[in-house]
DNA sequence: CATGAATGAGCCTTCATTCAT
DNA sequence: CATGAATGAAGGCTCATTCAT
């Protein structure tokens, strides 16, 4: 075989590879929507495919099973979440401005992106029972954890301070925040929205101390 | 129709209710331990049933459908959860007594219970995407709430110290850890249950000031 | 809980059981039909339903899977048929006659039940495919083996004669024989009937020897 | 148009048909394995491409459907099993010698091909309920009946004898003993092919009768 | 009251087949 | 010729729910 051949059989592969992933991602992100609608258990695959342009074949041809479908919809969804709050950190001059910062772009997602977030809740919920979710949600719950303590280390420098806890930690007390201010919210509490930048200012507070 | 008569039938139908009462405390209770293990989702009423020494008939007689159950089973739960650590309040007669004992309790129970504690997460993750749960999860949210100030502001009081945080935020940020620590505790981690009193102690400390 | 109490539920659990079990048969005999028309493979659980008075929830009801609907339909065709020829056995009083009695007999069932019998090879040969089968195939083959050797044995006494084959063997060849007969009977060939006859005559004759 | 032409085109046609008929040999070759392996009704075109180096596509293309490709598959198996004690004959030089041989032999198929003999009884199977295999089935085993009386035969000649049966019922005897060997071999009864000799040998001397 | 037989909608999944590239 | 993306019918199975006993 030639080289000329090799090199043009994995360039096809490669493109092939690509526009499988392609629509993978397409597939999800048309499945994100309805998942995040119904849930987990309440969706059926079939019901993914009437609200977008596929059958619901194709949804069997691109993803192993239901689950795998709503892990890869979450972490496109997650993979966009993690990189939220870099630009602010980046552009923070005052711990101040990071905070205040920081609490209202959390207060904002959660107006604008409820049902997205509640769905990685789901995700994250169904791993308590199934095993198969465990490596995809531990996975992406580093991610999250890391992104938090992007944020909480650069507000601390900036204030002169040290963090009092550990990376996982702020990120669990941040995330059972947010998951509590989310519940609120989908009660049709305005209060949940509105509230939520003076307490996420006020765990950042107290979770951090003068050096 | 004379008095006694009617007091007799009242005094029937009171003891009709209590029985009736009775039997769906009963049949939660059995219903618990298959909803733990499976959750919501996945337990269907014949599983219960055949868990159970009852038939799945008498599960649709005393509880109008699923949610009902799940509803029921985990109040019934809860009931003993929301005062596990009122003892401990009651007894403490230190700062650091207290932290310590409240740290403790929350990792024994972590360790013992959680197949049930990961079937209230369920129940509150369903509220996210279903209105008849909401009302009764926000108020056991309520009630878990409660339960954690009354250990927190003992704690800072035995401090002579004030807490930082309002109650629904002492609760948010603990509920978060243990979370976390459950859902590592259900992947096998030996350090979840390890590791959660110190990280409790840390974020009580981090949550009261000196006055 | 008296011993009145005790027995009154066993005999109602017996009721249950033997209901339970008239039911499995019933369904199980609708089915044969459908199975025999079609085979295993073909046949859907709907389409027997369909063919039968009942819903196809109510086959899931009385068999744990499709496997055990077919296992039960040909294990009932053939409890019939295991017992066959044993009134020839008992009646014959020469060996030409049972010869003769049993070589019709075959021919008479192969055009009679030719279809339920392609239903029974075909049982036969998913367990050459998978595991689950085996157990029940093996169960029936010997039982087959049973009814033949009691025909084979009694007419080598009758003909004051020994078997030169073990009962396996016999079975194996005769069935062999019967096999090839109803496939050519199930192509349309009308001497597979007509010859069967002479040829199970032959094999008898082969397989004894003047003591 | 020329001659030359004429020829030309025919030369290309007949290579055409040939390249097409070695292509769905190559194909067919490729998914012996698979179907005997699951049997044909488990398999699926696409298990057979995956477990090829060719696309599913071209199955449909070089075979109307899957009946084609598992009669071709067969068949081509059998090409081979047709002739498979041709050279024992051949070479026979007493009675004894040959019935041994035989024996032996079919005993070494049963272990070192049982998966693939299965197949071929998969596909006399699906002959019972389905017309379109029958004439290749037929076929099949009409070679199949020379191939055993050839052996027979030949036998009865060395040992100075006649076979006291006719060269159906000869296979159809042998056969049964064969397939019943199969279905014990493939139940992990090691019995199936030590004894298989001894059984067929026993077999072919009840079948002969000094002249 | 309690049972469990029966129903049938609905789910996930498989697969032969078609067809644009 | 060959590929593999896409389709949609069909299948086995689950399950909440109803209802006669």
């Amino acid at each position: 075989m030639s080289e000329a051949v090799e090199t043009r059989r994995a360039r096809i592969a490669r493109r092939q590879v690509d526009k499988f992933g392609e629509r993978r991602a397409e597939l999800a992100a048309a499945a994100l929507h309805t998942l995040a609608e119904l849930g987990f258990a309440r969706t059926s695959l079939r019901e993914i495919a009437q609200n977008s342009e596929f059958s619901h074949g194709v949804l069997h041809y691109y993803f192993s099973d239901k689950a795998d479908l709503l892990t890869e919809a979450v972490r496109q969804f997650e993979e966009i979440c993690v990189t939220r709050y870099d630009e602010l950190v980046a552009a923070a001059t005052s711990a101040d401005g990071l905070r205040t910062g920081f609490a209202d772009a959390m207060a904002a997602t959660l107006a604008a992106d409820a049902r997205v977030h509640r769905l990685w809740y789901d995700l994250r919920n169904q791993s308590l029972f199934d095993d198969s979710f465990r490596k995809d949600v531990l996975e992406l719950d580093e991610r999250r954890t890391d992104m938090i303590w992007r944020v909480v280390d650069r507000y601390a420098e900036l204030a002169g301070a040290t963090v009092t806890v550990a990376p996982r930690i702020a990120y669990a007390m941040l995330d059972g925040i947010f998951e509590q201010a989310l519940l609120r919210h989908l009660c049709d509490d305005d209060n949940a929205v509105r509230d939520l930048p003076a307490v996420v200012a006020n765990v950042l507070t107290a979770i951090i101390a003068k050096a």
